[in-house]
DNA sequence: TTGTAAGCGTTATCAT
DNA sequence: ATGATAACGCTTACAA
């Protein structure tokens, strides 16, 4: 079974040396045009296919990048790693995939076993429970490429690929405000989280810009980020049981916008009728067909791709890079529209 | 930048031959303790991370697996591929993604790219424009580990994992019927995939077990599968120039079945008022929320879980397996409540 | 128990 | 223009 062709049987089939296989099946001028033909002739016959991993050990690359995301089933991340898989595959790049699902072990060894050099660069968008980020730094002072998106370490200085959280976040608030609601509650995932901390500031921001008093008890963590359903119900609960309800909740993720959703759905607890939800969310079903949700919606695709771009761009710089840039893509914000 | 530690660094400095210490960081035998001690201390000083691309040339193995899917931003997809992460991180093996985007040639340049012995096995789902399989069946001659899931060729002959895509179609197409609908038309994508075949069936059968007579007008076909929102919508728009309007659609896939409701949503031609749609589609926030579609929800986790199980077995294997199995997995219904 | 050497497939360097 | 050789990092007979 599975018997590759290698050079060296090209080689003793023609009757030549490996080097001179090797020099007709590349682009040297140092090689006759009779004998090249001969060699690609008989390549082409019995399909030759160069070895890549022989060539990454040689060259030190694999051509191929590490991309950690939490959750492949998440539509924010697969329209991201559709945006990666696109400009990877137009650059001859692999993409390998790992999902942490949160947990920051499962980050600490994908991580590892990515860049223990099979690897040549990594995208990472980091996990809910991350707090301690030695793991990254170690490699990318090692001169490993690092590029972040979506949930990214300020504490590491490299390129970086975000949406406007902030932005995006504040104008979602003043929607919900303009609407005429007063009482905005956020429901938010992990306190840590780069994502978090800015939509978080964005809400404030459209409270203060409204002269609205920020209250604490409107403001609830998931740590899980909606992965988990008791969580989030149990924080919609308590909001639900303060004294004054809030009469809007503005939510600050993709899967945390749905769990909302269908918290609401199931409740049997009291819930106003026109609570409203604005949420970041980037499924497109559902802001298509569901009528009770504003969603803050992230160029994930375009996030993805450029992201890549900025790593395959370290990937292949000849010079150690010192100018790192951080990329903030707008959001759009899709209205319910009845 | 980036220096890797290697064997020879480690020999180097403790004064020891390569083997030695090749020996002492596995766990053979034939090493005295001491010598292991030291060498596993210094190993871990200098944090030394093993090759696993010299790894890979030596056992003619990368540890990784390739899979070929039409897109990882559909939520059947991204659930399979769930499923393939999470068994290939318990055994240790890299998950290499590439999309087709339904495209025949994107898929033989795929195929190729991934098979050049960079990729210990293939896991595929075949692109709805694939007619020719030469490019799969040469490499499984070769010897290439192949497992098909979904859309799968019946040509080779291999492990197959897939839903009960007739079952599933029949279930649907009667609860259309048992709801007292009776001109229900058929949208499907490419005629030569395994999937639309079998939902076709599916759906005949439905309407021959109920007496009602299979109307070639009611059977659009979207090679695109849902993917060019125009196809769907002349198909659907063809259907409802008809005398005879259908009263009810089973849609056969997951991308086909949202596009039918955006066009239904946008369409300004009449429609039915109490069209019915029954379609395949793996979106659990679609049918949490959207009232109009009755959903065959396919166990895309389990799949992709069961395929990489097999796929393993299959590179694993110490000798070659002649026995095939074809898995087939029950969908389920979601009927709206409401 | 340890070291030496060959080999995995390729390319670069140096001869010829 | 072509061939021999070494090297990439690792493992494994085979020798010592």
């Amino acid at each position: 079974m599975f018997e590759p062709v290698t050079i060296k049987d090209i080689a003793k089939a023609l009757g030549l040396s490996t080097s001179t296989v090797s020099r007709a099946l590349r682009d040297t001028h140092e090689i006759s045009a009779a004998t090249k033909q001969i060699v690609l002739a008989y390549a082409k016959e019995i399909n030759y296919q160069p070895n890549p991993i022989a060539l990454s050990l040689k060259e030190r690359r694999s051509k191929s990048i590490g991309v950690i995301v939490s959750e492949v089933a998440n539509s924010y991340f697969s329209q991201a790693i559709n945006g990666i898989e696109s400009i990877a595959y137009d650059r001859g790049y692999h993409v390998i995939l790992t999902q942490t699902h949160e947990s920051y072990d499962r980050e600490v060894i994908n991580v590892q076993h990515l860049a223990s050099r099979s690897v040549d660069g990594l995208l990472v968008s980091l996990s809910s429970q991350t707090n301690d980020i030695s793991h990254l730094s170690y490699l990318h002072e090692k001169g490993l490429p690092i590029v972040f998106f979506d949930r990214v370490a300020d504490e590491i200085e490299t390129h970086k690929v975000i949406a406007n959280n902030e932005k995006g976040a504040f104008e979602a608030t003043s929607h919900l405000i303009k609407s005429g609601y007063k009482r905005i509650a956020h429901l938010t995932s992990s306190t840590q989280l780069s994502i978090s901390i800015e939509r978080l500031k964005g809400y404030e921001g459209a409270l203060k810009a409204n002269n609205i008093t920020i209250n604490p008890s409107y403001i609830k963590h998931c740590p899980h980020g909606g992965m988990i359903y008791e969580e989030t119900e149990n924080a919609i609960k308590e909001l639900m049981a303060l004294d004054e309800k809030p009469d809007a909740i503005f939510v600050a993720g993709d899967r945390l916008s749905t769990g909302c959703l269908s918290v609401f759905k199931n409740l049997k607890i009291s819930v106003p009728k026109d609570m409203a939800i604005a949420g970041f969310s980037n499924s497109d079903v559902l802001d298509l067909f569901n009528p009770s949700l504003t969603s803050v919606r992230q160029p994930a695709f375009e996030i993805g791709q450029l992201a890549t771009q900025m790593l395959l761009q370290l990937i292949e710089a000849k010079y150690p890079v010192e100018e790192f840039e951080k990329k903030i893509l707008d959001t759009s914000l899709f209205v319910r529209n009845s």
